[in-house]
This record gives structure tokens, C-alpha cells and sequence, in this order.
DNA sequence: TTGAAAGCGCTAACAA
DNA sequence: TTGTTAGCGCTTTCAA
């Protein structure tokens, strides 16, 4: 079997207190013990056990992060945040990709409980009933990002409805009177709501009535974004330019209109939501709202494991501009 | 403090060990006892202790997986993939985002070995002796994905030189004659030597020489794929097509020609390899080297968990033809 | 069918 | 400065 603090006392002609003192750089030791521990560890090649340790400190230095899905960019960038700033703290990340399954999230939950992970992430999720009492009746730190609840958990996110407002307004201001928006998943009262607000006050607030024709839902995919350009297509001709609620979905249109032969700007205008990767990879490169989703990953850790230090939990959006949306103006 | 299995035990009037039979589905126990431990389970709520388990039993259910990058596509395709099967065998998975630095690496192979995971996953690197070393002295599964080592580990990818052979072959059979290469990182020999091997050879085998001003090298990245096509359209200006090491690097060099006015395919056709989701996405969609990666990362955790389960090695690529590739016959 | 008790590898009183 | 010892929460002999 591997090697335990056990053999490294026997070989050091200590007891494994000591040994546990100096893993541990606590007092109570002559220096000339230390070395000949440390000595022997090496040579022993010990390494601690993490899981013994866990057990009775009652800390696993891990944290478990729950994603609707790992391979989509908003989500890994997230991700990269978190990971990156967890090991700064040193710990580990546990990730746990739910696919927006309520059954699956309850058991990932129930595993990380069971496992002792010191915190939980959860991305973009809806927070149900039953989530808020599994984690209410483990009193485990939670950390919610790119969305919120009204179970009183601590979040950090965007104001999406002020984001989809200034979205809009940036279209308008460009002289745009004829705009679309590809939505989100209906239903959806985290970000679609909010969004759906946002562009629509935005338009009243210039005198321009939003009709149902003028908005389309998707769920926030490439694929939806295809369909979702299409149905704007046929159901609002005149469209100039359009908000979509995802970048992934404003590629989607791209690529419709790329395929159909309509420029972009020179027709139809697109802004995008995100600022993800996408963004400037598309072509023409996406004009879009910026997340800082690294950061708010990042930031998730400290708000989780250093309660202390104040973070915003709103945070702060901007337009990205790249070429997408034209300008009508002079 | 939470409940442990003495309270459950206290609470039924049995002792531990009876609650643990019944925790593991042994024997030896009446229905009844069963049911009124159930109950109790039930009752108070009773949560298993992981860690505690995994001390006895030498058995954490959680793997360990680096890869250099959590938020590019490559990466992340693999990773769903992994985390999918790794759900599915009930283990869970803990990330490392190596940013392909050594020291990092190795602080990480150190932290999943006193963690005491059950295997480990690695994924697009290139193992040094001293991960190699590290992993051998603590005697722990290995499985490599999308990378090889001479040192005896097993490992789940695709043949690079074939694929970029096949690949180059393509674009030789659709007439071209000027064609170029953007390759991956210089001297890195896991991805990059049999890449370039693979288009040297392709090239000579129809009687075309292959001359320093037809390669150039990137770092896969989409930055480096403007680079490259920029370096390629000054070093090589007759070529008419070129095989891009990664997807991203291949939409790097479409947005440069988009930018320059330079049509796709009509004066220069792209093809990529790893067929990762932004291919399908890209204006025009590119025709790229596909590579089973969700299923790679799948049958990794196969390998890694059930090594009587044969799983082939060298998985198949194919081309996935879409619009980026012009033909000159006919 | 059941329970007592040893022990997984470690930390932390408490004593010396 | 150092060691002894009692757990952390669980599983698993061994005995009853």
C-alpha cells in the first residue's frame, strides 16, 4: 500500500504528531527534527492523504460547479474563470453538467453533498423548490452565476434587463426603426424575461410599438438561431436589424443570411448577446453585449470562500463593437 | 453537526454495522430491521459521508482530468464526453486546466494523488518524464486522449499523420496543385510532426515538392491562423488551398480572406481538422478532418474504469465536406 | 440475523 | 520539544 504518516514517524524515530506538525507548519518542533522528517519524507516519497485529512477536518478543499453543459462557450468560459481562481485558493473543481435536467441536477447535488465539497457554482440555472431545500438543509456555501432566485442565495450576474435595453437602443441610435429580436427560451423568467422587457420599453420609450411578429424565441443555440432568422424573415419583412439573446444565435442568423445571400450590415444589422469567443471569430466579427464571464467566474470563488470581500453582484455590460450593425445616421 | 450512521443506528436500535449492510445492499438482515433503518434513513434525513467511505475503501469515485484549456472547443467537446460516461459509471470528475505548463501539471498530478482519484485523464499533452515518473510511482490508471507517449500508457486517438494525408490527398483530388499548410505549434511532435509528415508526403507522392515557403506555423489558435494565412499569402501567392492544422486556426485564415476580399472557395479553399462546432458554424461552413471527440472522451473513461473492455486505440477520422473546398475537375 | 470492535490515515487535545 | 491517545464516519472481520 502507499505510504503513511505511520512510516514516515517509524523511519524518522518520531511520533506521527510530529510529523503531522511539521506537514502541517504548526510549532512545537527543533529544527533538527524537521529535517531529518522532511529528509525522510522525501526519500519515503509520502504523499498526505487529502481523503484522511477531509475526514476530520471537515474540508475537502474541492468545490463542485454545476454547468447546463460544458461544451458551449458561455458555460467553458465560466468554467475557466472558476477553475483558474480555485486553484489561486487551492482547491479543486468538480464539474457536473446537468443538460438543464431537473432529476440529474438533484443527484449531482446529492453526490457533491455526500462527497463534503466545501461550495457549489451553479451556472445558469433555474434554482427550483427542491434545489433551494437540498441545499437549505445541507447549509453548504452556494454561489449562483448568470442567475439568480428569490430564495435568497448569493449571485452574480449582468442586469440583463438593462442590457437588453441598451442592446436596443444602440440599434435605434444607429437609426434603426425596424427591429427583430431572436429570443430566448420562452419561458425562460432567468434571462428571456428580463430580456424580452428590455427590448420591448426600450422601443415603446421611442414610440415604436412591438408587435408579436417582431419577436421570435428560440433557446438560445446556433440551430435556433437559423430558424429564428428565417421566422423574422417571413414575419417581419421589413426588419433592418435585429437583437438576438445569444451570440450563438446571432451566428445562427449570420449564417442564414449568409446562405440567402443578404449582406450583413448592408441589409440587416445584428447585434449579438455574450461576447463570447464567437463573437470576433464570426464573420463579419459580431457586434455584441459584452459579459465579462471570465471574471464573474473568478469572482464566484472569492464571494464563495472569502464572504468578507465585497463583489458586486450586478455587474457591469458593454457594447462590444465589431462590424455587424450598420449606421444609418448622416 | 450532521447526521452520521450512529444516529441512524441509535435511532433504530441496531448497530452501525447492520445500517452499513443495509447501505451497501449485503446480506444479513431481516425485512423488518430494513425497513425501520429505511424509515429512519428517511426520517432524519441521513446523508453517507464519502469521504469517510473513501478512506476505508481506498476508492473515491472521482477521476481526474488536465487538459490544457477548458474553454476552447476541443477541449470542452472531450470533456462533455468524459464527464457524460464518467456520470453514467456514478464517478464524478474533477478538472485541471494545465494552460500547457509544467509546473502547473505536475502541482496538479500531485494534488489528484492526494485525492486519492481512482484514474486519471489527460488530454492533448505531451508527457514529460517527470509526469511520467510521478505517475508511475503512484501506481494509478492513466488513459491518454488525443496525445501519445513512448512511455508505456494507453491512449485514445486518432492518426494524425493518416488524417492529414487524407486531407491533403482531398484537396490534390478536387485539382489542386498550390497547395499550403498552416501547421500547428513548431517542435511540438505529438500533433505537429505527423501532421506536417502527413501533407510532405501526401504532396510528394504526386509528384509535388514541398518547399519551406508552402509551411508555415501557428499555434492552433485563431490568431495564429491569421497569421499564418497572412505569412502564406505573401511566402506561397499562387496557392489555391490550404490544410489547416486546427478549425480554429482554419477560421482565423477565413476571416482574413474575408477581410482582404478574398473569395472562399472560389479563390482559395480552406480545410480544417477537428471538426469541433464551430466548423458547421463557420461563413462559409468549413470542410474540415473530423475526429470523434465526444466519443473519445467517452470511451476514455472505458478504458480508464473497464480495461477488459476493448476499445481500439487509433479511432477513425473522416472528412466532413462542406462548403470550403472548391473543385477544379471537370 | 445481529453486534462489538478494530482500523482506514490523519489531527488535535492533553500530558510529559 | 515531543509523544500518547482519542476520535473523524465508515466498513468489515469475528463472534454470538
Amino acid at each position: 500500500m502507499s505510504i503513511t504518516i505511520k512510516d514516515v514517524a517509524k523511519q524518522a524515530n518520531v511520533s506521527v504528531a510530529t510529523v503531522s506538525r511539521i506537514l502541517n507548519n504548526l510549532s512545537g518542533y527543533s529544527d533538527e527534527t524537521q529535517q531529518r522528517v522532511e529528509k525522510v519524507i522525501k526519500e519515503l516519497g509520502y504523499q498526505p492523504n487529502a481523503v484522511a485529512r477531509g475526514l476530520i477536518n471537515r474540508k475537502t478543499k474541492t468545490i463542485g460547479v454545476l454547468v447546463p453543459n460544458v461544451s458551449d462557450l458561455f458555460a467553458s468560459e465560466v468554467l475557466a474563470g472558476i477553475e483558474e481562481q480555485a486553484h489561486e485558493f487551492g482547491y479543486s473543481v468538480m464539474i457536473c453538467k446537468t443538460d438543464h435536467d431537473g432529476k440529474r441536477t438533484i443527484s449531482y447535488l446529492q453526490t457533491l453533498f455526500e462527497k463534503r465539497v466545501d461550495g457549489i457554482i451553479i451556472v445558469s440555472e433555474f434554482i427550483t423548490l427542491d434545489y433551494y431545500k437540498a441545499i437549505e438543509t445541507n447549509n453548504i456555501p452556494v454561489v449562483l452565476v448568470a442567475t439568480q432566485s428569490d430564495y435568497s442565495l448569493p449571485f452574480i450576474k449582468v442586469d440583463d434587463y438593462q442590457a437588453s435595453y441598451d442592446a436596443t437602443t444602440y440599434l435605434v441610435k444607429k437609426g434603426h426603426s425596424h427591429i427583430g429580436m431572436i429570443a430566448g427560451t420562452e419561458n425562460d423568467v432567468n434571462s428571456t424575461t428580463p430580456r424580452v422587457k428590455g427590448f420591448i420599453d426600450a422601443l415603446n420609450d421611442v414610440e415604436i410599438t412591438v408587435t408579436n411578429e417582431m419577436i421570435t424565441y428560440g433557446d438560445f443555440t446556433f440551430k435556433s438561431g437559423i430558424e429564428g432568422m428565417n421566422n423574422l424573415l417571413k414575419s417581419y419583412p421589413k426588419v433592418t436589424a435585429i437583437f438576438c439573446a445569444s451570440d450563438e444565435m446571432a451566428v445562427g442568423a449570420l449564417s442564414l443570411l449568409y446562405k440567402k445571400g443578404i449582406r450583413v450590415p448592408e441589409s440587416i444589422s445584428i447585434i449579438g448577446y455574450d461576447n463570447t469567443a464567437t463573437a470576433e471569430k464570426a464573420i463579419p466579427p459580431l457586434t455584441t453585449v459584452a459579459q465579462p464571464l471570465y471574471k464573474m467566474g473568478k469572482d464566484s470563488i472569492h464571494l464563495l470562500l472569502d464572504p468578507p470581500l465585497k463583489v458586486n453582484q450586478i455587474y457591469p455590460h458593454h457594447i462590444a463593437e465589431r462590424d455587424t450593425v450598420r449606421s444609418y445616421n448622416e
